[in-house]
DNA sequence: ATGGTGGTCGAACCA
């Protein structure tokens, strides 16, 4: 089963490369981060010929999350727990059956957390709490879990091109990061880094300053994956590719590959 | 040191 993640920065002003990229990738699933868009504003039509399943969690103008999925899933939840106030579409699970079992895949588009002095911080070391929770919980299913998404964390120097530039910042901040390990902790694999531990391996160049041509990037977008998921992982990589087409999402899609 | 870009939505916010 080919799993993809992407944050395709509005699902609007996407749709064409976002047509073209799943005709070329033909993935199994496809996880994506800030819609932009509430779920009447998603072109839908335009996937569903393609042969997906769509299952949204919008919002206006502001966040929002899907799955597409060539196979209906058997259980959709939208919604991180936790926190019954929390307005913010940043959260969508789904269930699916196999020749073999049984998958769960989870979408998230982690806070970004800037500036670090507003309320905004707080708020994402918050959400990363109910995070961790929410994995303890799952894994106690003990079945093959896969949380892939916009992380908006840095997590070791090696993943950015210039550390110094990220010093302070929301998604490098030792307590950001500590947030991220102790979901390693847990017994998450990182599929990229399992796989993949050379350096200038990112997911997402800023559009200013010509990030892209300078190779200045970071890597961000992450699919952890619990122990059942990761003792099936084929493989797992980045598609740059994606960030050269025109009208790009400043991110590009990252893929495993698992035999479930 | 500053400004550099892009999406949404129609001024300002978010990244």
């Amino acid at each position: 089963m080919k799993i993809a993640t992407w944050n395709i920065n509005g699902v609007k002003a996407r749709i064409e490369n976002l047509v073209a990229w799943l005709k070329e990738c033909d993935p199994d699933v496809a996880c994506l981060q800030e819609l932009k868009s509430i779920d009447e504003g998603v072109p839908r039509e335009r996937l569903e010929e393609l042969g997906y399943h769509v299952e949204t969690h919008g919002q206006k103008g502001f966040n929002g999350v899907a799955i597409l999925s060539k196979k209906t899933p058997d259980e959709v939840n939208r919604g991180l727990p936790g926190d019954d106030g929390d307005e913010q579409s940043r959260f969508i699970e789904a269930v699916f059956s196999t020749e073999k079992g049984v998958v769960r895949i989870c979408c998230l588009y982690l806070p970004n957390g800037n500036p670090v002095d507003s309320e905004k911080y707080p708020y994402k070391l918050r959400w990363m709490e109910r995070l961790q929770r929410f994995a303890e919980d799952r894994l106690a299913l003990e079945e093959p879990l896969v949380l892939a998404g916009d992380y908006n964390v840095i997590p070791e120097p090696v993943d950015c091109h210039d550390p110094k530039v990220w010093e302070g910042d929301a998604l490098f901040l030792p307590q950001t990061r500590a947030a991220f390990r102790k979901l390693e902790n847990l017994g998450f694999t990182d599929a990229l880094r399992s796989v993949n531990d050379k350096a200038e391996t990112y997911t997402f160049w800023d559009y200013q300053a010509g990030a892209w041509q300078k190779n200045n990037g970071i890597r961000i977008d992450h699919l952890m994956l619990s122990p059942e998921a990761a003792s099936r992982l084929k493989s797992a990589y980045v598609e740059p590719h994606v960030r050269a087409w025109e009208k790009p999402s400043d991110h590009v899609p990252v893929i495993v590959e698992l035999d479930v």
